[in-house]
DNA sequence: TTAATATATAGACAAACGTCTATATATGGA
DNA sequence: TCCATATATAGACGTTTGTCTATATATTAA
């Protein structure tokens, strides 16, 4: 769950989910949104991998990367839950 | 919107979230729920105000802090409409 | 088997982060 | 006015993060 929010920090993480929601890609197609190097885009791809957000699949040469979906549908419930504002009545909170 | 990422990134701050769901509290009120030092809860809340996730208010010696219920909406909005997963056909992506 | 391509890993380094102690600022009460 | 309390800010310090270059590993093609 740490990992999972640690995952999301980074904006260009969440542009590789943008984009894997689109299509698989393999990391070299990745690779062409970006100007960083391909060691710092495996570095990202291995985050968002510890939150367990991709998957990852060889195809001969290359690895196609693409969203775990289960997990991404665990982690939308795990934030809306965080965020799912349930009180009632503002008990400690006077208007002014 | 990256302050907002940045800002769910450490555990402490989802706690205090947490706790705001259930009342507003003041600094010392909160304090009593963490083991850091009164300066650093400064600091997380500093963190959270500036993802604008929270309010204040001064009431007497006492800054009562509240969640910003409107900008919470926006943020669930925000992160559903990143994780929707909306592909149909898994164009690039092979079966085993 | 050798060369080329795709990806991952190791190591370095600056910047950001989370924590601390010390101090500043604001408020309330004696 | 002076002291105690509540909160914020400044500065220091070790750890983590994001990036890089260089290299290792795996696969394909010749």
């Amino acid at each position: 769950m740490d990992n999972l929010f640690k995952a999301l920090a980074d904006p260009n993480r969440r542009k590789i989910i943008q984009l894997l929601k689109k299509k698989d890609m393999s990391v070299s197609d990745l690779l062409e949104h970006f100007n960083f190097t391909q060691a710092s885009l495996s570095h990202h791809l291995d985050a968002l991998k510890r939150a367990d957000l991709v998957l990852t699949e060889r195809q001969g040469q290359f690895i196609i990367y693409s969203l775990n979906t289960s997990v991404f549908q665990e982690a939308t419930a795990m934030i809306l839950n965080l965020f799912k504002y349930a009180r009632s009545t503002s008990s400690g909170h006077s208007e002014k």
